[in-house]
Formats: C-alpha cells, sequence, structure tokens
DNA sequence: GTCTATAATACGATAGAC
DNA sequence: GTCTATCGTATTATAGAC
C-alpha cells in the first residue's frame, strides 16, 4: 500500500494532467490544481518544487499509460492493417474531446515548443512513442525508409485532422480524415503483400 | 501620407504579429511589444486598450496578406493540380520556420482554442480564407461534397506536417510530407480530368 | 493627441509553522 | 514529514502628465 505522499502526488498528478490538457500548461496555474484537489495553493510546492517538475510527472505518467496501451496492441493484433486501423479507430474514438481540446500529445508540443525547448522534449517524446510503433507496424508491409515515411504521414493525418477539429470544434472532421486513412491504409496493404 | 498615428499602429501590429508567431500570444507580454517597438512599455494601451483588441488587428493584417496573396494566384494559376501544387510549394519554403516555430495559422488556433472561443474565431478565420481557397479549386476536379472533403484532407496533411516538423525540430518533415502531398494531388488531377 | 508613472492583481516560489 | 502564510516579480490596465 502506497504511504500519504504517494497517493497524493498521484492525485496531483492526475489533475495536472487533465488541467494541462483541456487548459494548456500556461494557463494552469497552482491555484486552478489546489482547488481541484483540495490542497492548499502553496502546498502543491511540497511535493513537486517548480512548475516543469510537474509536468515532468504528468509526462512520465502519460507516457508509461500509453507504453502499456501499445505494447497490449501489439501483442492483440493480427494482420498489419488491422493493427494499424486500431490507432485510427482510436483517435475516431476520442474526437469529442479532439474537437474540444486537440490532441494531448500535439497541442503540449505545440505550446512548449515555441518558449521550452527543455519541455518540449519531454512532450516530443509523447509523440515519439506513437511514430516508432506506427514505423514498427509499417515495417511489416514495407521497407525501413518507406515505413518510417508511410509513419510520418498517418501520424501528421492524424494531427492534422484533430488540429483542425480543433479549430472548427467539428468531430466530423475527424471521422471525415479517419475515412481517408483507412482508404489510404487499405491501398497499401493491398499493395504490398505481407513479407 | 498616414498620419503619425497610423504608422504608430502599423509598426505595433507587425511587431507583435512577429512576436505572437514565435512566441506564442500568452507568452508576448506588452513589454516585449515595447522594446521590439521602441515605444515605452505602457504607451502600446494608447494605440489598443487591450491585448484582444491587439491580436484581432493583427489577425486583420495578416488576412489581408493572405487574400491578396491567393487572390493572385487564383488569377494567374493555370491548370487545378499547378495551382493547388503552389500552396504546397509555399509550405515547403517555409519548412525552416515552421521547423522553428510552427505554422502561424495553426499554432493560433491551438492556443486560443483552448482558453479563449472568441479570439480563436479570429484565428479560424484564418484557416478559413486557405480552406475555402482550396475547396474552390477542388471543385473544377471534383463534385461539391467531395472537393470540400479533399480541401480538408490536403490541409490536414500541412497542418500535420508542420506540427511534426516543430515537434521534432526538422524542416525535412515537410519536404517528405511535401513530396507525398504531391503525389496524392497528381493521382486526383489524372483520375478526374478537368470539368 | 501622445506618452509615462503608477496601480491592481495573479503568478510561481519560499520560509517557516505545525 | 506535511501544510500554510507570505514574499517578490511580472502581468495587464489605468490615471493623469505633457
Amino acid at each position: 500500500m502506497p504511504g500519504k505522499g504517494q497517493r497524493a502526488r498521484a492525485a496531483i498528478v492526475e489533475v495536472a494532467s487533465d488541467l494541462f490538457y483541456r487548459q494548456g500548461y500556461g494557463a494552469t496555474s497552482y491555484a486552478d490544481i489546489a482547488v481541484r484537489t483540495g490542497f492548499g495553493k502553496g502546498n502543491i510546492h511540497y511535493y513537486f518544487n517548480s512548475k516543469e517538475e510537474l509536468l515532468k510527472a504528468v509526462a512520465e505518467m502519460r507516457m508509461e499509460k500509453y507504453r502499456k496501451l501499445l505494447e497490449q496492441w501489439s501483442l492483440e493484433c493480427g494482420p498489419p492493417y488491422d493493427c494499424l486501423e486500431r490507432i485510427v479507430s482510436l483517435f475516431e474514438k476520442n474526437a469529442g474531446d479532439l474537437a474540444k481540446y486537440g490532441c494531448p500529445i500535439g497541442t503540449l508540443n505545440d505550446e512548449l515548443g515555441k518558449n521550452n525547448p527543455e519541455l518540449q522534449e519531454e512532450a516530443r517524446q509523447m509523440m515519439d512513442i506513437f511514430l516508432r510503433w506506427l514505423e514498427a507496424r509499417f515495417r511489416a508491409l514495407l521497407p525501413p525508409d518507406e515505413a518510417r515515411d508511410h509513419a510520418e504521414q498517418l501520424l501528421a493525418m492524424a494531427q492534422g485532422a484533430a488540429l483542425l477539429a480543433h479549430a472548427y470544434r467539428d468531430p466530423g472532421l475527424v471521422k471525415r480524415q479517419a475515412d481517408a486513412a483507412r482508404h489510404w491504409l487499405s491501398k497499401i496493404c493491398e499493395n504490398e503483400p505481407h513479407a
């Protein structure tokens, strides 16, 4: 059983992750987090000495989740198309939140990329988890350099769809882009037979 | 000849636009703008009563530029492929800045979308100028609903490419995505002959 | 009309109470 | 070890000097 401190830390990280997603990192204050956790405003500093440290903890927590999910999928997935399509479906399933808040990974990269190169590295690592996973899947279908290329393309489609859906507040944009991505995927999978 | 006030306003808007792009809207303070313009810190308020008003002026200025550019292209462009390809080339030409700061339109939508719905409408209008222009070009090739779909797709590719290039600080990502977009465009243009 | 000194507030961080 | 009262700074915005 984890101690009181551990549970407090985890609770703060969970709340911070949610607020960083919905409001952005810069626009989220210690006060916001304090209200939602019930801790005193300044108290959060006891658990996390700085806001940057807090973001790093949030990033670690999220990456843990992403890694577990994708690892699971690597085991479960059958043919490459089914495996790759699953990530398209994940995006589509979250269309509502994407239209409201954008992609949790993409928006964080955007925000931190402008002013905080050090912290952006954390955000980029989140992106990289997905890019590498996609690349590995495409390697079952394509030569290495093309696999990398295709992984970038699919990720770009997803990020672009999320950004536009967010800009227009239209979940339908994600759905339409998901269909386009599936069409694109199916063409690749039929042209290049499983190695 | 424009009066002193007019020139001052224009100078402030120009500097603000640049800083909003490179640092983000939230991270840019009146002090930053004051330093770069040579005006006193608080003086900017004489010309723009609030930061929101300043952003609106920046948005208007940018949109004027975009509209003029695209209107010019509409006149000059020959076949639909050449016309559409030109926007891909524009993106590619700016690969360096895209990798450093992201897309000026996309990043602004992302930032304002989280916390400032009213201001985001300005940013979305910038996006819409390009979306509508693309849609009009695709109408020369495709039925109306597909034209809209394809415009969204091309814009999503561009935004996704910019976001990833920014995340990875890699202009090459824009180049590779531009090539992919050209390939995609050429297929559409050969399949569907000019109406 | 143009600009500057100053106010009011919210932020992240600290020092020290329990 | 846990939490709270407080500090210094930076922000936008204003009041009023030139």
